[in-house]
DNA sequence: TGGACCCGTGCGAACGTTTTCATACCATGC
DNA sequence: GCATGGTATGAAAACGTTCGCACGGGTCCA
């Protein structure tokens, strides 16, 4: 293994100037760093992340924690977040909850000391033990918390826009199938929904859930669907909006033609059901690499002024960032005018 | 922070034996052993993971590297991965290589340091690329490469069941719409299908491909699928079978009346198609764990003998684990009986 | 010309653990 | 009773980096 001692011996300078000119460039002299980094590059020296990290307190690693991975939606997440942290030379440390608010706190807790920054999506724990973390920095998806960092979709505009697109379409009862009920991203889509219609009077909407985010949630909800009168339902996610579909197909009935669904996330799923499904989404793996530069920044930032992740969120004014990004309706064939 | 020392100074022993008393238990009377766990449970110790991996030269961590983490089949894998490292008490580095073999030896190369393990999903890097790795004990997804570790599914067997399946039904020319030019287990599948007509004389075979191992692929293939006469055509996953579905259905043929259409990996996408997908596959979160259980024996077993880990694998009988899971066809809708 | 200051560099002390080696103790065997 | 061997513990040296501090030499201004 090649150390900063064979770098400096080969540069011909101490081992404090090679770790110098490789972490903070401007502190060294354009020739010596010069000769450095090429000693460096030779050698094919690479930094023992180990030993900077004891020294240092820093890990070069975040955490990622999702809900469940085989779930498209937090798997482009995924997908898009370890591409941005990589640019970042950062690593990204993966662990899937399966929907256990338990299991989540306990992973939360459990890679504390292991990295730098944690991103975590679609949180179910209660509020009081993710203030248990503390540690490092944090950075939520799809939910808020106080002043907390987080990135969130714009369900509120999403549901308005998918309300508007049926009433357009004639529709003038609209139903919600809803997720898990912890879900916060749930809540806002109910209150966007509330808010739709108290401004579009002639709408009507009725509540459902909650569900589970699966394609069995779809199914379990689809005959309430159809008792409820409604004429077209908006579901908390793609997978949801197909098991809908494949029940009501079950009962003999045809969507677009007697029902029309709205999908959610707009993931790759969305264009395999038949009918191709309308959906509310975000650009996911943007949306992933967002979060992470939010957790980065939280990362530099709290690294800076040296105190905790809370403080550094609040020292400044500027919160910490939350990022709310923009939702879209992509219309495709599950809905359709009216019956 | 608590550190031995403070577990050290309550217990009332000396940091060596606390060290011992939580990495050896045998190696300490039991009377001491207890005094230190209680100690360090009392003080919520928590050793510090930077300190022991720099010392012990250990990182607690496994690589995960696959090309896609949006294709389900992967997110799958990696979803079983990270559960049985996890229950290992290891973490996971997940990377995504985006189908990209320069990107994929750059990320096995440059995760090196910071893993004791690395699993790599279907890698298309060349062979003399992977050696280059050498470093860390390194198991094969869906690739056999000398003796190296490996977990691979039975394409074999897999293609056999497909097309005995498919001739069972009347079908007598079966096309296979291959994907990636460098995969292995596409190499596999077209033996075990020149296998399978050699051993069946009355079946014949119409190789294509490669084609993308999206949707996009199978849009891509149809045409040449329907040209070629065959009847019944495997896809080289259920994205492409969709694709295909898609694309046949767009030129008015239906699945399955004019062409059967067997999908592989049968991922949850499967369910999803319409008709759902008759499948070839394999349990994939088992698959994943089964990669993970391999790569922490390979770990355990190099640090026994200090070796290098191409050295364990070679040196004692075992040839260091090349697992091969079942893989079994999954009957659905979209094949049936030949036109 | 001398003092103040700055810049580039080197020295050496951490960081918290593991592990080797040495020591003290006790039991066993002649 | 003394040598022998084994066992439980302690002291201290690593592991490879970062960073505070100090030093030398230069520049600038009085």
């Amino acid at each position: 293994m090649v150390t900063v001692h064979d770098v400096a011996r080969a540069a011909g300078v101490s081992i404090s100037t090679v770790s110098r000119a490789l972490a903070m460039p401007e502190r060294v002299a354009e020739s010596t760093r010069t000769r450095v980094v090429l000693a460096a590059q030779e050698l094919g020296y690479r930094p023992n992340s180990a030993a900077s990290r004891l020294r240092a307190g820093r890990t070069g690693a975040v955490g990622f924690v999702v809900p469940d991975l085989e779930n498209p939606y937090f798997a482009s997440l995924t997908k898009g977040a370890q591409a941005r942290a990589r640019a970042c030379g950062y690593a990204v440390l993966v662990a899937d909850t399966g929907e256990d608010p338990e299991l989540e706190v306990e992973l939360v807790t459990g890679m504390g000391p292991q990295i730098d920054g944690l991103v975590l999506c679609s949180p179910r724990a209660a509020e009081r033990d993710l203030d248990a973390v503390g540690a490092v920095p944090l950075v939520l998806v799809n939910r808020e918390l106080g002043v907390r960092p987080s990135v969130t979709a714009n369900d509120v505009s999403g549901m308005r826009q998918a309300v508007e697109h049926l009433r357009a379409l004639g529709h003038r009862c609209v139903a919600y199938v809803g997720g898990p009920a912890r879900s916060w991203s749930d809540a806002r889509r109910r209150a966007g929904l509330d808010q739709a219609v108290r401004e579009l009077p002639d709408v009507r909407a009725v509540q459902l859930g909650a569900f589970r985010p699966h394609v069995a949630g779809g199914h379990a909800a689809a005959d309430l669907v159809v008792a409820s009168g409604a004429t077209a339902v908006v579901a908390y996610n793609d997978l949801v909006a197909i098991g809908l579909i494949e029940r009501l197909r079950a009962r003999g009935l045809d969507v677009p033609r007697d029902l029309s669904v709205v999908g959610w996330d707009d993931t790759f799923v969305a264009t395999l059901a038949s009918p191709e499904l309308t959906s509310v989404g975000a650009d996911l793996p943007a949306l992933g690499a967002v979060a992470t530069d939010v957790v980065l920044e939280s990362v530099r930032r709290s690294r800076r002024s040296g105190a905790g992740a809370a403080d550094a969120a609040g020292a400044d004014g500027e919160s910490g960032g939350q990022v709310r990004v923009p939702v879209e309706l992509v219309v495709r064939a599950s809905t359709g005018i009216a019956p």
